[in-house]
DNA sequence: GTCTATATCCCGATAGAC
DNA sequence: GTCTATCGGGATATAGAC
């Protein structure tokens, strides 16, 4: 029959699909993939959880559609957003700094559920593989990314960009586990500093040994050197 | 009555305890806290469920008690054992290779639940109470092995032991990660390099622009220079 | 495609005998 | 302290009306 009838019930459908992978990202996100029952998730979207099975067929279908609707990791595409401050440190500053305070993520939400995907990834070969692909297209691009930058901040990396691109990301997620427990620990002074180290950069920050303290370095709280964060992100 | 009864009572009572525990950490490893039941825990130890309650009360308390048994974390303890390797780099492609090749450990099984636990502390403050104590030990401990072992070997890090053993920590458990989802891309060599950046030894590895290739890395699959691994580890 | 109702199963935890 | 038996709850998934 009508057309425009037509049009309205795939309008519906897609919607109630998009609807349900919202509310499955943010409910898999605070609560866990396990501890979150797909009424819950039905119900969050409005919807029942017949909808759930008739779109995905199941709680895995569910998850792993989840998967590829993704966007690319967070860890990853904050180095296209770097081109606005200043200082070479000023912009590892600024990509630590969106790991950490990544926009509309409150307490690192979104971190939680990357980590849990990666753990199912780790026992289910049929997660690990699209956790792979995704992998695949972030280290492209984060690569792609760093080769550049590296010759435009003069910095002197030890290995090739695509190699560095390992190592970079695999800071940035072993700092932001870390500091999700003990913020304290990790200063984003810190967190600086590493990937300068990383990446090859040696200007502007001081070796610690430069000002030298006999023994101790202190009692306790090394004074945080405001590194100016997020300048220019989240346009 | 007889003591001599009396105290094969306390040691089935202590035998009992200690392999639930044992049931517990495999299973929790392999398979995840949630996908195990706790009849499955019992089980596996020779034991009925109601054992379990006896012992701990609750699940909950079955997973208090294993972090409190636990030992230190792999990750951090193997600093210890790299005295018999000869240059700088053999060291530090020992640690990295304890933290692969674990003693006992295939696949990964103790870094799973190691990213369970830390996943389950996210969430839940009474696990993350206990995680913190095991880390602030782990990490006094691997700081002050860093700074002999820095001036030893004759690194230059930017950052003082304390600072420098979150950095290493974070980065082998980052490298970890995407070791076993990718096992390729993540070289014995680069790890050992990325390590070498961090804590600022610079001889020995020459950098990558040394050997300039004018626009392309060339294609895929660096050979891998065999990083001798292992040489006097697990004695 | 979506809802209501329900089937089926399994888990965590408790009660009581020994 | 350990086992057997069981309760109560909640989970995934299905059946059938609309």
């Amino acid at each position: 029959m009508s057309r425009a009838h037509t049009k309205t019930q795939q309008e519906r459908k897609a919607e109630t699909r998009e609807r349900l992978l919202v509310a499955a990202a943010q409910l898999f996100a605070e609560f866990g993939v396990d501890a979150v029952s797909v009424d819950a998730v039905a119900e969050a979207a409005g919807r029942t959880s017949g909808s759930v099975y008739a779109h995905f067929g199941s709680k895995q279908g569910l998850l792993l559609a989840l998967l590829d609707s993704w966007k690319d990791s967070v860890v990853t595409v904050l180095l296209a957003e770097v081109a606005v401050t200043r200082s070479p440190q000023g912009q590892l500053a600024a990509v630590w700094g969106n790991v950490t305070h990544s926009p509309g993520d409150e307490s690192g939400r979104w971190a939680l559920l990357e980590h849990e995907l990666w753990l199912r990834a780790a026992r289910d070969p049929e997660v690990a593989e699209r956790i792979r692909m995704r992998n695949a297209d972030a280290r492209r691009f984060s690569s792609h990314q760093l080769r550049h930058w590296t010759v435009a901040a003069g910095a002197q990396p030890s290995v090739p960009p695509d190699e560095l691109a390992v190592l970079v990301k695999a800071l940035l997620t072993g700092l932001a586990m870390q500091r999700l427990l003990e913020p304290d620990v990790v200063t984003d002074d810190l967190a600086v500093r590493g990937l300068s180290a990383l990446v090859g950069l040696t200007s502007g920050l001081p070796s610690h040994q430069d000002t030298p303290r006999p023994a101790d370095p202190g009692p306790a709280h090394r004074s945080d050197r405001s590194t100016t964060i997020n300048e220019g992100a989240t346009p």
